[in-house]
DNA sequence: CGGGAGATTGAGCCCCGTCAAAAACAGTGG
DNA sequence: CCACTGTTTTTGACGGGGCTCAATCTCCCG
C-alpha cells in the first residue's frame, strides 16, 4: 500500500549542525524500528503512520508506553542503548535525526523529552487508578485529540496494542466498545475507526 | 526534630551563571513543596528526606508518580505552570534551583529528565502488567537499591503512599506485606523499616 | 467458497477493592 | 510510667470487576 501521509513540518530543519536530518525510512506494519539492546544511533521523528513503543515481561505479558503519531518525536535514552522496543503499527515513515555528539541539539530535544515525560505521567494516573471504561474513554479521547480533535477518526492499532496499552485484556477493551457503542456514546463504522457521538459521556467517564 | 542528613553532591554546583543555586528550604513531613497550577520558578532537588509528586482525579483518587530521595532532581514542567502536587513526606530539605531564561542549563538537566522518563516507562509497566505482589516487590527493590543497596532499609512514606504510587489499596500492600513476612522473604523491623532476606525470592516475583 | 487472523460474546472464577473491626503505634498529659 | 486518645496498620468477610477459557462471529484475501 502507498502511504501518501503528507510530511509534517520538521522542529528540527533549521538545527544547522547540531542535528542531521536524514531521509525518512519506511517500515511496514509490524517492523522493528529498534529493539531492546540495540545501540542508539540517533531519535526518530514519525512523518507518517503510527509507532507502538513497548517492553516485554520474561513471561510475555507486554506494556506499551507510548504510540507515537504524526510530526512526534521518540527514541530518546539515556545510556546509548534502546531499553524497549519500537515497531510500525501501520505503515509508517520515520526520519532519523542523528545526534553526532553528547549534548548535541539538547536544547531543541528537551521540550519534546519534557512532553514526552508529562504523557507518561499523564498515563501513570490511569493505569494506576482508572478502570476498564475509563481507560478506554481516556483513550478514545486521546486518540480523537492527536487527530485534529474530529469526531471521526482511524484507530491504527489493534485492540490487542490498545489492550496492551492501557493494562487490560483484549477481550474487556472490546466489551467496553460494545457498551459503549450499545449506550450510543460511540459508533464504529469499521473496525479501525471511531465516531464519537456524545463526547460530554466520554469525558464524564474519565475523570 | 533536627534534620541531620548530609547533603549529597550538587551536580549544579559548577554550573556558572546557568542555574543559580539557592540555600535549601526545609519542608515538615506532609507540606507541600508545590501545587497544581502554580507559577514554576525552578527545578528542586532533593537535599535529604524523601518527596512524593501526584495527581488526583476528581473524586480523590489519587496517583503517586514518584518519589524523590536525596539528590534527586524533579519538578521538571513543561508550559510554565505545575501540573502536579509536590509533597514532603518526612521532614525534607529541598534546594531550589532557579532557571533564569528558557533553555537555561539544559545541557546539564537534559539527563535528570530522561531519567526520570525511563523511572515513569519502568513504572508504567509495573502499573499496566504485574500483580498486587509482583508491584510490591518491585517496589522494595527500587526503594532497597536507592539506598545503596542494604538489605536493611526506611521507608520514610506510609502505606497510603505505597498503595497510591503502586495502584493498590492500603489493606492490599498490608496483606502482601504480611504474606512476605509469613514466606520469610522480608522481615519487619519496625512500621517504617524493612530488612530484605531473601532478595533472589523478591527477584522472582517482579519478572 | 474456504481458510485464517482478529474481534466479539458468553460463562465461570479469582484477585483485589470495599466495608468493618481489631490491633499496633504515636502523641499528650498526668 | 501509665492512662487516654486519635491515627495508622493489620486482619477478616464479602462482593464485584476484570481475567481466563472457550465458542462464535466478522472481515479479509486467496
Amino acid at each position: 500500500m502507498a502511504a501518501s501521509g503528507k510530511l509534517h513540518p520538521n522542529p528540527f530543519s533549521g538545527l544547522g549542525p547540531d542535528g542531521t536530518a536524514q531521509p525518512a525510512c519506511f517500515y511496514p506494519a509490524g517492523a522493528e524500528i529498534y529493539g531492546q539492546g540495540e545501540k542508539v544511533d540517533g531519535i526518530y521523528q514519525v512523518e507518517f503512520g503510527c509507532v507502538r513503543v513497548y517492553r516485554l515481561l520474561s513471561d510475555g505479558r507486554r506494556q506499551i508506553s507510548a504510540f507515537h503519531m504524526g510530526g512526534e518525536v521518540f527514541g530518546f535514552e539515556v545510556d546509548g542503548t534502546h531499553h524497549f522496543f519500537a515497531e510500525a503499527v501501520s505503515a509508517t515513515g520515520v526520519r532519523v535525526i542523528k545526534l553526532t555528539a553528547v549534548g548535541d541539539a539538547s536544547q531543541a530535544i528537551l521540550p519534546l523529552v519534557l512532553q514526552g515525560l508529562v504523557r507518561a505521567q499523564e498515563h501513570l494516573l490511569v493505569l494506576g487508578r482508572q478502570n476498564a471504561v475509563e481507560r478506554v474513554a481516556a483513550f478514545l479521547m486521546d486518540m480523537a485529540e492527536r487527530q485534529g480533535g474530529l469526531e471521526v477518526f482511524d484507530l491504527p492499532m489493534s485492540r490487542s496494542d490498545i489492550a496492551d496499552y492501557l493494562g487490560l485484556t483484549i477481550e474487556t477493551v472490546s466489551r467496553v466498545f460494545s457498551k459503549l457503542k450499545q449506550k450510543g456514546v460511540i459508533r464504529l463504522p469499521s473496525l479501525r475507526s471511531v465516531e464519537i457521538k456524545k463526547w460530554q459521556a466520554l469525558q464524564g467517564m474519565s475523570e
